[in-house]
DNA sequence: CGCCCATTTGATCAATGTCAATAGTGGTGG
DNA sequence: CCACCACTATTGACATTGATCAAATGGGCG
């Protein structure tokens, strides 16, 4: 038994939250993934943590904070492929694709674990078990992309806008770190744009929309949704791709 | 040595072909390869290889064909959201994600080889190498869904149609399956409508402009691309993001 | 020959982008 | 505590891309 799982309250490592949110850990796994070396470091808001065409020799696990994977085009546009919250390792890939293909860097100030590839090849010699899991969190990884397209190719700008928002949610409580109805969202309306294939302005009219139409109250970057059953039907939304391990009772 | 390297004409296993077009094997490797069970079954043109919600218990390996990963959205309107060549596993990620997001099904007329996750299973804990290409092989294809989600996000039509004729152009190459200047597209514009996250009418539009402009040849399912330089600036194509092996004397 | 499917064309419409200006808002130095 | 600054949000007018609808053409095949 973990010693904390006496009480609560107690925050068991982001990690170690994370994989239990999408597969079940022995608890020598448990005491493996807590040895392994960590470096933190705090990243100030809108700075990078990996960028295009590096070599990485460690991975990025956030801890705090809220970070997103991006690409800029040749003629500075930028597109955002994906958002990452506590207990996430944006750039797992790195362990097995040398060279980066895409940058990973914060929106506000975050901080960040780094974990040597070395140790988390090790890791996984050792325990088989995580490497699967492992495997799997960069499986549920390509599912979110996968959604994404499905988004920007199919639907229009306000559901795939109420979408992100579901997602976000969903994946934010399977962590333990959004309330029943809602979260904080410390992403500007540009950034928003750019990870939905929209204009800043456009966006703005979107979440004018949806504010309208009761689906969401959002204010100085704090979202909360009145009514989740709507907001889920509008955005088209099902959680299955997210590959989580227990959705029957919670959001979803 | 492989008997089949004394003369390079023969077709080695289209796994073999593609595994080694993005790592290298050992001589062990590709015998535990060859040795795979396979159960090879020919789909007709446009039929479901699996589908969205099923829990398969083997992969499915193209062995000759088109083949496309797919969603149909409850309205009836469909994603594609990446094409697969002889040699790809479309739902290797089957083997860490029980249930099925999406679905898989065959273009033309293609020959798929069914291999249980059994023994694919038992292939990676003998060979922890083998392991490691695979999970390579899923990143990749994470790196291929986030190419296209930049290109829905950020890329016009016409360059992102172009993207598209660029990535086909690589893969196969890496594979051997296309000539220096083009290759087959068994594609209707319906179908590339969809994976594009445009109406076929527009498709219709992009193409014969992508003609007049002399960056593409197409007629009847065969492409030839006569100045591969112009149409890789147009597409503003880097081939980085799908990690070959290989790339200094090829197209790329 | 006739049919089915894919391609092509034209006309019109709707969603979203772009440009430019105006308001908030929070943080900072004085 | 206040004025100022930089960033973010909001609004309006207009431009553009790409969707939609409808119809015609073309090709392959039983």
């Amino acid at each position: 038994m973990r010693s904390d799982a006496l009480h609560g309250q107690v925050q068991p490592h982001p990690l170690l939250r994370k994989l239990e949110s999408i597969a079940d850990l022995s608890d020598e796994e448990r005491q493996a993934i807590l040895a392994l070396p960590m470096n933190v470091r705090v990243f100030e808001a809108k700075s990078d943590i990996v960028r295009d065409a590096d070599r990485p020799s460690d991975c990025a696990l956030v801890l705090d904070g809220f970070v997103c994977r991006y690409k800029i085009l040749p003629d500075g546009r930028r597109q955002i492929m994906g958002f990452y919250i506590p207990g996430d390792i944006p750039d797992l890939q790195s362990l097995h694709l040398q060279v980066m293909d895409h940058s990973v860097g914060t929106l506000v100030r975050s901080s960040i674990a780094t974990i040597p590839h070395q140790n988390l090849r090790e890791l996984m010699r050792h325990h088989p078990g995580l490497a699967e899991i492992f495997w799997r969190d960069s499986l549920i990884d390509a599912a979110m992309f996968r959604e994404w397209m499905i988004g920007m190719g199919r639907r229009t700008a306000f559901q795939r806008t109420a979408h992100l928002l579901c997602e976000l949610h969903v994946r934010l409580r399977a962590v333990g770190l959004a309330g029943a109805d809602g979260y904080e969202l410390p992403v500007t309306q540009n950034e928003l744009g750019d990870a939905l294939g929209l204009s800043t302005v456009h966006v703005n009219r979107v979440l004018q929309d949806l504010r309208s139409e009761g689906l969401i109250v959002l204010r100085g970057g704090s979202l909360s949704i009145p009514d989740w059953e709507a907001l889920k039907i509008t955005a088209e939304f099902d959680s299955a791709y997210l590959h989580l391990k227990a959705l029957a009772r919670d959001v979803g």
